[in-house]
DNA sequence: ATCTCTGTTCACAA
DNA sequence: GTTGTGAACAGAGA
């Protein structure tokens, strides 16, 4: 389930933590999420610290402790973070509750995809932290940076290539799918066949979408704009949202995906064309549409 | 019963 | 070194 933006939406869920003590922490030790994890440490470390802070960076999320002690939180594809009532029983789902006087942090997941892990750095984040590659909002994340990205895999499809996270961290298969759409280029076509406008339009791309995404489900949960792909994109035949087409949806680099053969051409037809401007459609969101977590 | 899924990793082939 | 494929992980919902 969760993205860049849906992933930050899950991080702010422990905002109700921040500044607080952890009194205990019931885990389901075994449970596979906790793989590589010094669970047995983290059980016995985290009580007594407060969390002091978070951060999350594609679609991984970092929690800071007092202490010197840091919890990584990967979502996988059903994970989720919520804020409970102190005396929140856990359901079998909840393989992860930091209890505080005022609340409980839970991290669920129940196909167990996601990842926690424990570390003891001290002052800074751990190892793994800073070796992400940059994030799609930050200054290092530039179009040469991403040219270098490009190249290297030149003769992937572009599909795939955006859904790899060394590249584009935080970007999953309905953002993979949003930004070809909006570029209107169609999932296969090879990385390194882009010319240097068409990188350009990319890269603006990618930034444009990250940062209105967590405008809109990463603040609420709310739905994208109905001028967005997204909420259209769940079904073979449903009308682009452009040009009332009919979508079509095949796995292409090995996921489902889903694009509109009449504004999206295959390769062979049509080379990846350049868009005049970069598309600035759906800034506003004109029906909010609040849905609950989960 | 069967199929699908907003993710990642690993083994293996070319 | 790059790229593609399939399996595996494990559960819920249609």
């Amino acid at each position: 389930m969760p993205e860049l933006a849906e992933v930050d939406y899950f991080r702010r869920r422990w905002d109700a933590g921040v500044g607080k003590r952890v009194t205990c922490v019931a885990i389901h030790a075994s449970a596979r999420i906790f793989r590589g994890c010094a669970v047995e440490r983290l059980a016995r470390q985290l009580p007594e610290h407060s969390l002091r802070a978070s951060r999350a960076h594609g679609k991984q999320i970092l929690f800071e402790f007092t202490g010197g002690l840091w919890l990584g939180v990967h979502l996988g594809m059903t994970g989720e973070l919520r804020a409970e009532a102190a005396d929140y029983p856990p359901g079998r789902h909840d393989h992860l509750v930091l209890r505080q006087k005022e609340c409980a942090l839970v991290f669920a997941d129940a196909r167990m995809f996601g990842r926690v892990r424990f570390d003891e750095s001290g002052d800074g984040p751990p190892a793994w932290w800073r070796a992400l590659p940059p994030a799609l909002l930050d200054a290092a994340f530039t179009e040469e940076y991403l040219a270098a990205c490009l190249a290297r895999r030149a003769r992937s499809p572009l599909k795939a290539v955006l859904l790899d996270q060394a590249i584009f961290p935080g970007v999953g298969n309905w953002m993979a799918d949003e930004i070809l759409w909006r570029l209107q280029w169609h999932p296969l076509i090879p990385a390194g066949t882009l010319e240097a406008a068409q990188r350009r339009a990319l890269w603006h791309e990618v930034r444009w979408l990250a940062e209105n995404a967590l405008a809109t489900i990463g603040v609420d949960w709310g739905d994208p704009p109905r001028e967005w792909l997204y909420t259209h994109r769940w079904a073979t035949g449903n009308p682009c949202p452009r040009c009332g087409g009919p979508l079509s949806r095949e796995e292409a680099a090995g996921r489902t995906t889903c694009w509109c053969p009449a504004c999206q051409p295959a390769p062979g037809m049509l080379a990846a064309r350049t868009p005049g401007k970069p598309r600035r459609t759906g800034h506003r969101r004109e029906t909010p549409f609040h849905r609950p977590p989960r």
